[in-house]
DNA sequence: GATGCAGTTGATAAAGATTATCATTTATTA
DNA sequence: TAATAAATGATAATCTTTATCAACTGCATC
Protein backbone atom coordinates (compact mmCIF):
# COMPACT_ATOMS: atom_id res chain seq x y z
CA UNK A 1 0.00 0.00 0.00
CA UNK A 2 2.55 2.07 1.02
CA UNK A 3 5.00 1.67 -1.53
CA UNK A 4 2.24 1.86 -4.40
CA UNK A 5 1.43 5.30 -3.02
CA UNK A 6 5.04 6.33 -3.28
CA UNK A 7 4.67 4.96 -7.10
CA UNK A 8 1.66 6.25 -7.89
CA UNK A 9 2.90 10.09 -6.32
CA UNK A 10 6.40 9.48 -8.04
CA UNK A 11 4.06 8.14 -11.55
CA UNK A 12 1.96 11.68 -11.52
CA UNK A 13 4.76 14.34 -10.94
CA UNK A 14 6.58 12.69 -13.87
CA UNK A 15 3.55 12.72 -15.87
CA UNK A 16 2.81 16.06 -15.38
CA UNK A 17 6.41 17.44 -15.95
CA UNK A 18 7.61 17.96 -12.48
CA UNK A 19 11.07 16.75 -12.21
CA UNK A 20 11.74 13.60 -9.30
CA UNK A 21 14.05 15.63 -7.08
CA UNK A 22 15.51 14.56 -3.44
CA UNK A 23 13.64 16.55 -1.57
CA UNK A 24 10.10 15.91 -3.29
CA UNK A 25 11.26 11.56 -2.74
CA UNK A 26 11.88 12.18 1.03
CA UNK A 27 8.75 14.03 1.69
CA UNK A 28 6.29 11.47 0.09
CA UNK A 29 8.16 8.86 1.51
CA UNK A 30 7.58 10.06 4.53
CA UNK A 31 3.75 11.41 3.97
CA UNK A 32 3.99 7.88 3.20
CA UNK A 33 4.40 6.15 6.58
CA UNK A 34 3.11 8.47 8.76
CA UNK A 35 -0.29 8.02 10.20
CA UNK A 36 -1.36 11.05 11.90
CA UNK A 37 -2.11 14.44 11.01
CA UNK A 38 0.96 16.57 10.35
CA UNK A 39 1.17 20.16 10.26
CA UNK A 40 4.25 22.07 7.87
CA UNK A 41 6.47 22.25 10.97
CA UNK A 42 6.01 18.84 12.22
CA UNK A 43 7.03 17.65 8.28
CA UNK A 44 9.66 19.75 8.22
CA UNK A 45 11.25 18.56 11.32
CA UNK A 46 10.68 15.02 10.36
CA UNK A 47 12.09 15.56 7.05
CA UNK A 48 15.30 17.51 8.39
CA UNK A 49 16.12 14.47 10.77
CA UNK A 50 17.00 12.07 7.74
CA UNK A 51 17.59 15.07 5.17
CA UNK A 52 19.51 17.79 6.71
CA UNK A 53 19.55 20.62 4.61
CA UNK A 54 16.28 20.72 3.41
CA UNK A 55 14.65 24.31 3.27
CA UNK A 56 11.55 24.78 4.82
CA UNK A 57 10.37 26.91 2.01
CA UNK A 58 10.52 23.67 -0.30
CA UNK A 59 8.44 21.67 2.18
CA UNK A 60 5.63 24.13 1.44
CA UNK A 61 6.27 24.39 -2.13
CA UNK A 62 6.20 20.40 -2.12
CA UNK A 63 3.11 20.29 0.32
CA UNK A 64 1.13 22.52 -2.52
CA UNK A 65 2.10 20.62 -5.38
CA UNK A 66 0.93 17.02 -3.79
CA UNK A 67 -2.24 18.82 -2.65
CA UNK A 68 -2.92 20.24 -6.46
CA UNK A 69 -1.91 17.32 -7.49
CA UNK A 70 -4.17 14.86 -5.22
CA UNK A 71 -1.79 13.19 -3.04
CA UNK A 72 -2.62 14.86 -0.12
CA UNK A 73 -5.40 16.04 1.50
CA UNK A 74 -5.82 19.25 3.90
CA UNK A 75 -7.60 19.59 7.38
CA UNK A 76 -8.35 21.90 9.72
CA UNK A 77 -8.27 21.00 13.42
CA UNK A 78 -7.45 24.01 15.57
CA UNK A 79 -7.93 27.67 13.92
CA UNK A 80 -5.00 28.83 11.34
CA UNK A 81 -3.21 25.40 11.45
CA UNK A 82 -3.87 23.09 8.49
CA UNK A 83 -2.84 19.74 8.82
CA UNK A 84 -2.18 17.32 6.14
CA UNK A 85 -2.63 13.39 5.46
CA UNK A 86 -1.98 10.93 2.68
CA UNK A 87 -5.46 10.15 -0.10
CA UNK A 88 -5.07 6.97 -0.51
CA UNK A 89 -6.61 5.97 -3.46
CA UNK A 90 -10.16 5.08 -2.86
CA UNK A 91 -10.11 5.92 0.31
CA UNK A 92 -13.02 8.53 2.11
CA UNK A 93 -12.98 8.94 5.59
CA UNK A 94 -13.45 11.92 7.74
CA UNK A 95 -12.76 13.71 11.28
CA UNK A 96 -14.17 13.46 15.04
CA UNK A 97 -11.80 16.40 16.39
CA UNK A 98 -11.93 15.95 20.39
CA UNK A 99 -11.90 19.68 21.57
CA UNK A 100 -10.62 18.53 25.45
CA UNK A 101 -7.42 16.44 23.89
CA UNK A 102 -7.39 17.29 20.51
CA UNK A 103 -7.14 13.98 19.57
CA UNK A 104 -8.42 13.10 15.63
CA UNK A 105 -10.42 9.69 15.33
CA UNK A 106 -11.38 8.92 12.10
CA UNK A 107 -14.85 7.90 10.29
CA UNK A 108 -15.29 5.89 7.14
CA UNK A 109 -19.01 6.52 7.48
CA UNK A 110 -20.53 9.69 5.17
CA UNK A 111 -23.96 9.78 3.69
CA UNK A 112 -23.55 12.77 1.70
CA UNK A 113 -23.54 11.18 -1.72
CA UNK A 114 -27.22 11.05 -0.78
CA UNK A 115 -28.14 14.50 -1.09
CA UNK A 116 -25.27 15.83 -3.03
CA UNK A 117 -26.94 15.24 -6.74
CA UNK A 118 -30.21 16.89 -5.10
CA UNK A 119 -28.44 19.61 -3.92
CA UNK A 120 -26.36 19.78 -7.50
CA UNK A 121 -29.83 19.88 -9.20
CA UNK A 122 -31.04 22.72 -7.07
CA UNK A 123 -27.99 24.83 -6.90
CA UNK A 124 -26.60 23.94 -10.57
CA UNK A 125 -23.43 23.54 -9.09
CA UNK A 126 -20.85 20.77 -9.81
CA UNK A 127 -19.83 19.17 -6.65
CA UNK A 128 -15.79 17.42 -6.86
CA UNK A 129 -14.94 17.15 -3.00
CA UNK A 130 -16.08 17.87 0.30
CA UNK A 131 -14.72 17.74 3.74
CA UNK A 132 -16.42 16.76 6.76
CA UNK A 133 -15.25 17.45 10.20
CA UNK A 134 -17.14 16.61 13.92
CA UNK A 135 -16.12 18.31 16.90
CA UNK A 136 -16.88 17.58 19.94
CA UNK A 137 -15.31 14.91 23.06
CA UNK A 138 -14.14 11.96 23.00
CA UNK A 139 -14.58 9.04 25.66
CA UNK A 140 -11.88 10.61 27.54
CA UNK A 141 -12.78 13.84 28.18
CA UNK A 142 -16.32 13.45 28.95
CA UNK A 143 -17.66 15.10 32.34
CA UNK A 144 -16.96 12.67 35.11
CA UNK A 145 -13.39 11.95 33.54
CA UNK A 146 -10.98 15.12 33.98
CA UNK A 147 -8.51 14.02 31.41
CA UNK A 148 -8.80 17.59 29.62
CA UNK A 149 -4.95 17.65 27.99
CA UNK A 150 -3.53 21.64 27.87
CA UNK A 151 -3.13 21.42 24.32
CA UNK A 152 -6.23 24.37 23.41
CA UNK A 153 -8.23 23.91 20.41
CA UNK B 1 -34.42 38.43 13.04
CA UNK B 2 -30.67 40.98 13.38
CA UNK B 3 -32.15 43.31 16.06
CA UNK B 4 -33.13 39.94 18.22
CA UNK B 5 -29.38 38.62 17.36
CA UNK B 6 -27.65 42.00 18.97
CA UNK B 7 -29.77 41.78 22.34
CA UNK B 8 -29.11 37.95 22.34
CA UNK B 9 -25.19 39.13 22.13
CA UNK B 10 -25.48 41.80 24.70
CA UNK B 11 -27.42 39.36 26.71
CA UNK B 12 -24.99 36.36 26.34
CA UNK B 13 -21.92 38.73 27.24
CA UNK B 14 -22.99 40.32 30.08
CA UNK B 15 -24.38 37.25 31.62
CA UNK B 16 -20.97 35.98 31.34
CA UNK B 17 -19.52 38.54 32.96
CA UNK B 18 -18.41 40.34 29.99
CA UNK B 19 -18.53 44.11 29.23
CA UNK B 20 -20.60 45.84 26.79
CA UNK B 21 -18.13 48.02 25.32
CA UNK B 22 -18.18 50.27 22.07
CA UNK B 23 -15.84 48.04 20.02
CA UNK B 24 -17.92 45.33 21.26
CA UNK B 25 -20.86 46.65 20.38
CA UNK B 26 -19.98 47.99 16.95
CA UNK B 27 -18.47 44.52 15.83
CA UNK B 28 -21.80 43.12 17.13
CA UNK B 29 -24.04 45.33 15.02
CA UNK B 30 -21.61 45.24 11.87
CA UNK B 31 -21.99 40.69 11.87
CA UNK B 32 -25.45 41.41 12.51
CA UNK B 33 -25.46 43.19 8.80
CA UNK B 34 -23.24 41.24 6.95
CA UNK B 35 -24.71 38.32 4.59
CA UNK B 36 -21.12 37.72 3.47
CA UNK B 37 -18.33 35.60 5.31
CA UNK B 38 -15.65 38.05 5.56
CA UNK B 39 -12.20 37.85 7.43
CA UNK B 40 -10.25 39.16 10.15
CA UNK B 41 -9.04 42.18 8.25
CA UNK B 42 -12.82 42.94 6.09
CA UNK B 43 -13.93 43.17 9.34
CA UNK B 44 -11.25 45.76 10.40
CA UNK B 45 -11.66 47.71 7.75
CA UNK B 46 -15.80 47.97 7.93
CA UNK B 47 -15.75 48.53 11.57
CA UNK B 48 -12.86 51.32 11.48
CA UNK B 49 -14.75 52.98 9.07
CA UNK B 50 -17.68 54.01 11.29
CA UNK B 51 -15.68 53.67 14.82
CA UNK B 52 -12.29 54.77 13.99
CA UNK B 53 -9.26 54.31 16.17
CA UNK B 54 -10.46 50.67 17.28
CA UNK B 55 -7.48 48.46 16.87
CA UNK B 56 -7.15 45.25 15.22
CA UNK B 57 -6.16 43.29 18.37
CA UNK B 58 -9.28 43.96 19.98
CA UNK B 59 -10.98 42.84 16.54
CA UNK B 60 -8.73 39.49 17.14
CA UNK B 61 -9.92 39.54 20.67
CA UNK B 62 -13.77 40.42 20.21
CA UNK B 63 -14.17 37.52 17.32
CA UNK B 64 -12.28 34.78 19.20
CA UNK B 65 -15.06 35.89 22.07
CA UNK B 66 -17.89 35.55 19.96
CA UNK B 67 -16.53 32.52 18.45
CA UNK B 68 -16.52 30.97 21.98
CA UNK B 69 -19.89 31.84 22.77
CA UNK B 70 -21.05 30.74 19.76
CA UNK B 71 -22.20 33.84 18.35
CA UNK B 72 -19.85 33.28 15.33
CA UNK B 73 -18.96 30.27 13.54
CA UNK B 74 -15.55 29.70 11.59
CA UNK B 75 -14.99 27.91 8.15
CA UNK B 76 -12.84 27.91 5.88
CA UNK B 77 -12.90 29.22 2.33
CA UNK B 78 -9.18 29.55 1.44
CA UNK B 79 -6.27 27.67 3.14
CA UNK B 80 -4.78 29.89 5.60
CA UNK B 81 -7.70 32.11 5.61
CA UNK B 82 -10.55 31.61 8.47
CA UNK B 83 -13.92 33.52 7.51
CA UNK B 84 -16.62 33.99 9.97
CA UNK B 85 -20.77 34.22 9.80
CA UNK B 86 -23.12 35.01 12.19
CA UNK B 87 -24.20 31.77 14.16
CA UNK B 88 -28.36 32.30 13.73
CA UNK B 89 -29.90 30.89 16.31
CA UNK B 90 -31.34 27.39 15.06
CA UNK B 91 -29.83 28.28 11.36
CA UNK B 92 -28.13 25.09 9.76
CA UNK B 93 -26.00 25.14 6.57
CA UNK B 94 -23.58 24.55 5.33
CA UNK B 95 -21.08 25.74 1.83
CA UNK B 96 -20.47 25.04 -1.64
CA UNK B 97 -17.24 26.87 -2.55
CA UNK B 98 -16.14 27.43 -6.14
CA UNK B 99 -12.71 26.79 -7.20
CA UNK B 100 -13.22 28.86 -9.60
CA UNK B 101 -14.38 32.35 -9.12
CA UNK B 102 -14.47 31.88 -4.67
CA UNK B 103 -17.90 32.30 -4.62
CA UNK B 104 -19.52 31.03 -1.67
CA UNK B 105 -23.10 29.43 -2.19
CA UNK B 106 -25.01 27.91 1.35
CA UNK B 107 -26.95 24.89 1.32
CA UNK B 108 -28.97 24.03 3.78
CA UNK B 109 -29.91 20.61 3.17
CA UNK B 110 -27.74 18.17 5.78
CA UNK B 111 -28.36 14.66 6.83
CA UNK B 112 -25.77 14.21 9.29
CA UNK B 113 -28.37 13.60 11.96
CA UNK B 114 -28.89 9.97 10.37
CA UNK B 115 -25.35 8.60 10.84
CA UNK B 116 -24.10 10.80 13.76
CA UNK B 117 -25.82 8.77 16.49
CA UNK B 118 -24.40 5.35 14.73
CA UNK B 119 -20.98 7.01 14.78
CA UNK B 120 -21.17 8.23 18.27
CA UNK B 121 -22.35 4.90 19.56
CA UNK B 122 -19.34 3.23 17.59
CA UNK B 123 -16.83 5.57 19.07
CA UNK B 124 -17.78 6.29 21.99
CA UNK B 125 -17.36 10.15 21.20
CA UNK B 126 -19.52 13.12 21.98
CA UNK B 127 -20.18 15.56 18.67
CA UNK B 128 -21.73 18.30 19.25
CA UNK B 129 -21.04 20.54 16.14
CA UNK B 130 -20.12 19.78 12.62
CA UNK B 131 -19.17 21.38 9.39
CA UNK B 132 -19.30 20.17 5.81
CA UNK B 133 -17.82 21.87 2.70
CA UNK B 134 -18.39 20.80 -0.70
CA UNK B 135 -15.93 22.10 -3.70
CA UNK B 136 -16.54 22.59 -6.59
CA UNK B 137 -17.48 24.62 -10.16
CA UNK B 138 -20.39 26.47 -9.87
CA UNK B 139 -22.36 26.86 -12.54
CA UNK B 140 -20.50 29.89 -14.47
CA UNK B 141 -17.19 28.52 -13.99
CA UNK B 142 -18.21 24.93 -15.40
CA UNK B 143 -16.44 24.23 -18.73
CA UNK B 144 -17.93 26.12 -21.21
CA UNK B 145 -17.84 29.22 -19.63
CA UNK B 146 -14.77 30.58 -19.02
CA UNK B 147 -15.76 32.96 -16.47
CA UNK B 148 -12.62 32.00 -14.02
CA UNK B 149 -11.70 34.68 -11.69
CA UNK B 150 -8.74 35.72 -11.14
CA UNK B 151 -9.00 35.34 -7.50
CA UNK B 152 -7.04 32.41 -6.78
CA UNK B 153 -7.86 29.32 -4.18
C1' DG C 1 29.32 9.66 -19.86
C1' DA C 2 29.44 14.70 -20.87
C1' DT C 3 26.53 18.81 -21.94
C1' DG C 4 22.74 22.15 -21.85
C1' DC C 5 18.80 23.82 -19.97
C1' DA C 6 14.65 24.48 -17.57
C1' DG C 7 12.99 23.40 -13.31
C1' DT C 8 14.16 23.16 -8.44
C1' DT C 9 16.40 24.20 -4.23
C1' DG C 10 18.07 26.57 0.02
C1' DA C 11 18.98 30.84 2.19
C1' DT C 12 17.10 34.72 3.38
C1' DA C 13 14.56 38.86 2.84
C1' DA C 14 10.00 40.55 2.80
C1' DA C 15 5.39 40.52 3.79
C1' DG C 16 1.47 39.21 6.54
C1' DA C 17 -0.90 37.37 10.32
C1' DT C 18 -1.39 36.65 15.14
C1' DT C 19 -0.24 37.22 19.91
C1' DA C 20 1.85 39.54 23.99
C1' DT C 21 2.64 43.59 26.68
C1' DC C 22 1.35 47.55 29.12
C1' DA C 23 -0.12 52.25 30.17
C1' DT C 24 -4.53 54.33 29.65
C1' DT C 25 -9.41 54.25 29.37
C1' DT C 26 -14.05 52.61 30.39
C1' DA C 27 -18.19 49.89 32.02
C1' DT C 28 -20.11 48.54 36.02
C1' DT C 29 -21.01 48.17 40.84
C1' DA C 30 -21.57 50.10 45.12
C1' DT D 1 -19.33 59.93 42.06
C1' DA D 2 -15.63 56.91 43.25
C1' DA D 3 -13.42 52.44 43.12
C1' DT D 4 -12.27 48.53 40.58
C1' DA D 5 -11.37 45.15 37.39
C1' DA D 6 -11.83 44.51 32.70
C1' DA D 7 -11.03 46.14 28.15
C1' DT D 8 -8.74 48.94 24.76
C1' DG D 9 -5.28 50.75 21.45
C1' DA D 10 -0.60 51.11 20.24
C1' DT D 11 3.03 48.65 19.27
C1' DA D 12 6.54 45.29 20.00
C1' DA D 13 7.39 40.55 19.42
C1' DT D 14 6.58 36.29 17.40
C1' DC D 15 5.14 33.17 13.86
C1' DT D 16 3.75 31.91 9.41
C1' DT D 17 3.91 32.17 4.61
C1' DT D 18 5.57 34.04 0.32
C1' DA D 19 8.98 36.20 -2.82
C1' DT D 20 13.55 36.56 -4.61
C1' DC D 21 17.61 34.89 -6.60
C1' DA D 22 22.11 32.69 -7.18
C1' DA D 23 23.51 27.97 -7.16
C1' DC D 24 22.31 23.32 -8.13
C1' DT D 25 20.24 19.16 -10.32
C1' DG D 26 17.23 15.94 -12.92
C1' DC D 27 16.67 14.72 -17.36
C1' DA D 28 16.76 14.83 -22.30
C1' DT D 29 20.08 14.91 -26.01
C1' DC D 30 23.97 13.91 -27.95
Amino acid sequence: MKEIYIETAKEGLQRQGYKLTGPRLAIIRYLAGEKGHPDIRQIFTRIRSEHPGIGIATVYRTVDLLLELGFLRAITIKKNQLRYEVNWPGDHHHHLVCKGCGRVIEFGSCNFQLISKEIEKVTRFRIEEHILEAYGLCHDCLPGKQHYSTEKM
